[in-house]
Order: C-alpha cells, then sequence, then structure tokens
DNA sequence: CGCCCGCTTGAGATAAATCAAACACGGTGG
DNA sequence: CCACCGTGTTTGATTTATCTCAAGCGGGCG
C-alpha cells in the first residue's frame, strides 16, 4: 500500500497447506515420538488414563505459513519433528515474533483480526486432532484439563516474561534471554546434548523476535562469541558458560 | 540485595489482604453492577441458562498488593469497580506492567515463579469466586467453556500485540496504543463518556508498561495534548481526536 | 562463473536515556 | 496564615544505545 513493503511481499508465501501431503508411511508415528512423554501429547495419547485416544492425521510441510492470519481453525496441531514460529507484520512490511515452536508444542491459534500467522522454519511434520474431540476430552477428563489449563498458563506467562524483557532489556539481554529460554525448553524435552543442539534461526528471525536490527544483532552474538558466551554456528547453538549466560539474563 | 533498589523497597507494600474489610453493605452488588452485561460475570451469574450462580465473596482493597507474586490461589477474582494493576519487578527495582485491569476483568495468576503480583490503583472492589466452582462450571456446562477459552485466547493475544508494540514501535507510538486499547476496552464496558473517562494512571504507571522513562513518558504526552489527539489531566483522559490516535497505532 | 543470501564491519545519525533543575499542588504542622 | 515538604510533572542540556546507510566477504547454487 504504502511505506517499503520490500521485505514483507516476496518473503512470506501464504501457502496455505492445502495441498496434503501423503500421510506418513508409519501409520502410527506417535508410538514412537521422541517428546511424547515430555509434551502436551503424553495427555492426549496415552499416560494412566488410556482412554481413547483421539484421531489424529499427521502431515508435513516444507518451509511454508501453515495457517492463514487470523482464521479460526477446526483442528489443534502439536509440531512433531521440526521449527516453526508465530509472527505479524505491521503495515510497513516489519515482521514481530512473538515464538518459535518445536517438536511437542501446542499449536492454537491467536484471536481473530489480530494479524498473527505461524510459519515453518525447517520442514516440520506435525499432528492434527479435532478440535471438537480435544474440547470433550478436556470436559471428560480432569487430568486433561489441568494439563490444558497449565499448558494456557505457562504460555500466557511466557509472553508476559517476553513482553518484559522487550520493555525492559538491552540488546545483549534480550538475545540472551531468547537463546537462554529455548536452551531450557529445548533440554526439557531431551533435545540438548552437551549444551548443545540444532538451531535453525537466521539472525534475521533473532533480530524481529527481540526487536533490533540485523545488523545489531549480529554484533551483539558475535560479543557473546568472543566473551564466550555461546556460539551460533551454521544451525547449531551451543552454550559456552551456561552460569554467565543466566546472569546476564537475570541481571546480577 | 544490589543495584539501586531503592525504588523498589518502598514502593510495593506487600501487603497481602488477610484483613477482610466487612461485606458490603450490598449482600448481593452484582444484581447492580454496571458491568456485569459486558463482561465474564455474564456467564457466571446470569445469562441465558440460569443454573445456580457461584458463591460470591465480596472485598475492598485500598492501593496495596492483592495477591504475593508466585502464589497459586483457590479463588478467581473479578474486578467490580476501581482499577489494578499486574506488575513485576527485576533485581534492579525496574518494575514492567503487561496491563491495567477495571471493572469487569478477570484476574487470573500467571505461572509461579514469574514473578507477577496485583496491585490496586485506586480503591477496587472485587468478587471472589471459588476455584473449583468455576472449574465445574466450565466442564459442566458448554457457554461458560466457551466464554473462558474465549477470554483466555483475548488475553493472551493482547499480551502478544502488547510484545510486539514494544518490539517494534516508538515510545509516541507505544504510549497511543496503550491509551487507544485502554479506550477501546473502557468504551466496551461502556465506561466512556463522549470520549473522556476516569483515568488513575500517573505517568510512572504509562513509563513502566511501555518500558520508557517517565520523562520522555511526560515529553510524548504534552506533544499528544499540543497536536489535540489526547489529554491526560487529573484522573481523567480525554480523545480529542480518535480517527487520528488509531492512525498513529496503526502506522498509516 | 557469477549471483544471491546471510553475515560482518565501519561511520554517521537519531531516538530515548540520563542528569539536573524547577514548578505546581495538596497536605501538614507551626 | 504561612512555611515547608513530598509527589508528580515539566523543561533543558548532554550522553548513549541502537539504527541507518554503506561496503565487503564467504559460501552455496544455478
Amino acid at each position: 500500500m504504502h511505506g517499503n513493503a520490500t521485505r514483507c511481499e516476496e518473503d512470506d508465501k501464504l501457502v496455505t497447506l492445502t495441498h496434503k501431503f501423503p500421510p506418513s508411511e508409519n501409520p502410527s508415528p506417535c508410538k514412537t515420538c521422541r517428546v511424547r512423554a515430555t509434551s502436551f501429547c503424553d495427555v492426549l495419547i496415552g499416560g494412566p488414563a488410556p482412554s481413547r485416544s483421539l484421531t489424529q492425521h499427521h502431515e508435513t510441510a516444507a518451509r511454508h505459513d501453515l495457517f492463514e492470519p487470523d482464521k479460526t481453525h477446526e483442528s489443534v496441531y502439536v509440531i512433531c519433528d521440526g521449527w516453526a514460529f508465530r509472527f505479524r507484520r505491521t503495515e510497513d512490511g516489519r515482521r514481530y515474533i512473538p515464538n518459535f515452536l518445536f517438536a511437542g508444542d501446542v499449536v492454537y491459534g491467536f484471536s481473530k483480526n489480530a494479524g498473527f500467522s505461524l510459519q515453518a522454519l525447517t520442514d516440520i511434520r506435525y499432528c492434527k486432532f479435532v478440535r471438537a474431540e480435544l474440547k470433550a476430552r478436556i470436559r471428560e477428563e480432569p487430568r486433561t484439563y489441568d494439563a490444558w489449563i497449565a499448558a494456557r498458563i505457562a504460555e500466557r506467562t511466557e509472553l508476559a516474561v517476553t513482553a518484559a524483557a522487550l520493555a525492559q532489556f538491552s540488546a545483549a539481554e534480550r538475545i540472551a534471554q531468547l537463546v537462554l529460554r529455548l536452551r531450557d525448553r529445548l533440554d526439557a524435552r531431551g533435545m540438548l546434548h552437551n549444551e548443545s543442539c540444532a538451531f535453525p534461526l537466521r539472525q534475521v528471525h533473532i533480530a524481529d523476535a527481540t526487536g533490533l536490527t540485523t545488523v545489531h544483532v549480529s554484533r551483539t552474538i558475535s560479543a557473546f562469541r568472543k566473551a564466550g558466551v555461546f556460539t551460533i554456528d551454521d544451525g547449531k547453538l551451543t552454550i559456552l558458560n551456561l552460569a554467565k549466560l543466566r546472569r546476564i539474563v537475570e541481571r546480577e
């Protein structure tokens, strides 16, 4: 419309995945899922009250948008493999990324008209549940209800903590916080090995999540590398000094 | 502990309201509540499916902290009158305010250990519901379930939109957004008259919500006053040019 | 080979912070 | 009644973190 929308148009291919990928060769991949025990799926599929499991439908997606913005969906998604992120664009093409999602994360839309959509960062595999079934399960089974509420509160808290960082933290602190929180979540899912893990974010994603420019992200990350705090090299994050990283985030 | 905690200690009186105020002279104030029809209370108390209403207990509070941070509560609160805000302090005494609450807003805690608490901005009256009863109601009654989920999604979306503003907006835009969103919420509850309403925030609250200094908030607000966008005078907000205010927030 | 993308580095510009002073106002005590 | 104080706000001068503009570099890929 106006403003420099250059950065906007070509970047998001609004390819909603109406084209279905062939169902996974594995008819019930959840049986071997690495993160089932440490994610919400535990409550949905297995666990101590092994009632009938919800209808599942697995799909894969390349690096495209998964949802159109502001659409209500009949399904609730759980990421099985790969990374995705939520984002929103302003009129002038700038992008904000509130959070990143990976294996075990539940995807549930924001309000309509808020403009948030979801994009695959890597190729991903995800599992679809029928929303109505989940709703019924939540109402029938206290354990599911509790897990659902706990997950929703945790998600909301994460957002508030993120907002607090954006309001008060310096560039270095914001980036440190983003890295640390991803590290902790990856660790909780058993995806961290020897303080190192796959990390597909480009500097532009870090910039859009922290409200900084890529130029400044570059400078700040190399400062962290030089200071021996962490390194991000070719899709891999390695924490060199976890204690120091925590100290930076906790402002001590 | 360290750092200049001067601003921290004396400001928050961590007076949890264990001292109960005498019950309101009005035995069932909800009957005459101004915001009942336009808030979540509609679902809790009245409405088309007039099942038994939840146990209510009304209290009032002066300008103190209502909740200790990180405590789980047996109750869910709804504000009946007056203003409150959530906040969190960092080690060095700086305060972040994610949102403001007024008549009709539901108060439900963040995760433990996230450090958020709630403080009354004015004298307030609030209504307490037993959490277990609400939980039962949510499970029994589809209407309550839907309203609850919708409210939770809306709250989460608000936080994401706030975070986006902190990440990408200028000082003027952030303040304009805060004012506009409060205006719209007040309007939805019928608390706005002739584009004017009570507005008990001090500049320091606006500063702590937008991540700016009070000095800069002062400058920015007087610029808005001079530009004929809005004024904040002695506890009263008046929108002078709503269209212009919206344009600023929508970056057009 | 050459091009594009992501990253790095440098130099100058700018929005907001910081430091500092003063003012307006209501309350309080002499 | 006035002097004084504290809180909240305003305004000015200077500093700083981050942005903007610009150029260069390396690697993957058509």
